[in-house]
DNA sequence: TAATCTGTTATGTA
DNA sequence: ATACATAACAGATT
């Protein structure tokens, strides 16, 4: 599901939910689900208060007393909130996170998601995080342009790689590489300053008005109580055989690295 | 019906 | 540095 603007939307929920509260403890309910980390690491936050919910990048965290707990959803990572364990429906649950009053269901029929603990006694949250890009906003564009001015990979590419910014997608790149007028394939080294200034000004906008909407649902995206609102803004994605909503030209429908990618070939043509 | 493809992600390998 | 396979699974397509 998530892609920035979804996790954000996701965090504040359950930060109205439960900031403030105590975890009593995590049940793993799947245990194959798990890689990257053991099920005696779950047991360290047991009892810990919830300090704050927030998100970076696509990773949802937890702060604790002690703790950051940090979820990554990668395609289908989802919640539910139910008052009484006999109300789950196990199927593709994850994880249970046990309050006094409440349990937050954590479901993954794909189990792709990540979990990491970090204790704060430590710098490994620090690490973690400084391998990721700045979301857009705080991008600054000559130090992106430093790092994908000598890149023969497809900007597309490079904007969906988190270690150069972010936040992004493959909807949202889309989107944003439309607005900026850039075909997906163009080469990073023949993205201008400019046109990288550009592309950042246009994540920002984007990421943030689809923010406001609370996310875009395609396919099972729903937060806990919203339903995202920003599929009815796309100008491309899954537009595939559609007229371009500004110049009626058909929009197509390619593959670049493995993923489906969405353009307008009259108003983003690639540079050789 | 069954085989194949696709996917709001990311990492490991070569 | 870059392309490809892989993770696991459901729903769509062929």
């Amino acid at each position: 599901m998530p892609e920035l603007p979804e996790v954000k939307t996701v965090a504040d929920e359950l930060s109205s939910f439960f900031k403030n509260k105590t975890i009593i403890n995590l049940e793993l309910i799947t245990k194959k689900s798990l890689k990257n980390i053991s099920e005696e690491a779950l047991n360290k936050i047991n009892n810990e208060e919830i300090i704050n919910i927030y998100q970076f990048g696509k990773h949802l965290i937890f702060e604790t007393t002690n703790y950051n707990f940090i979820l990554h959803l990668r395609m289908e990572g989802k919640f539910e909130i139910i008052k009484n364990k006999n109300d789950i429906n196990l199927d593709h649950v994850i994880l249970l996170i046990n309050f006094e009053k409440t349990i937050l269901v954590f479901k993954d029929h794909r189990k792709f998601a990540t979990i990491h603990i970090f204790d704060k006694k430590t710098n490994l949250f620090n690490d973690f995080l400084n391998k990721f890009g700045k979301e857009p906003w705080n991008i600054i564009v000559d130090d992106l342009y430093q790092k994908i001015k000598n890149k023969k990979s497809p900007i597309k590419t490079i904007l969906l790689d988190q270690s150069n910014i972010s936040g992004l997608g493959n909807i949202y790149v889309d989107e944003v590489l439309y607005k900026s007028k850039i075909h997906p394939l163009t080469k990073g080294n023949l993205i201008t300053k400019e046109e990288l200034s550009t592309i950042v000004n246009n994540s920002t906008l984007i990421l943030k008005e689809a923010i406001e909407l609370k996310g875009t649902t395609i396919k099972t995206f729903h937060s806990i109580n919203n339903k995202g609102e920003y599929q009815n803004k796309l100008m491309v994605h899954t537009k595939n055989k559609l007229p371009c909503q500004n110049c009626g030209t058909i929009i197509e429908k390619i593959k670049v690295n493995g993923r489906g990618t969405y353009y307008c070939p009259q108003e983003q043509k690639e540079k050789y």
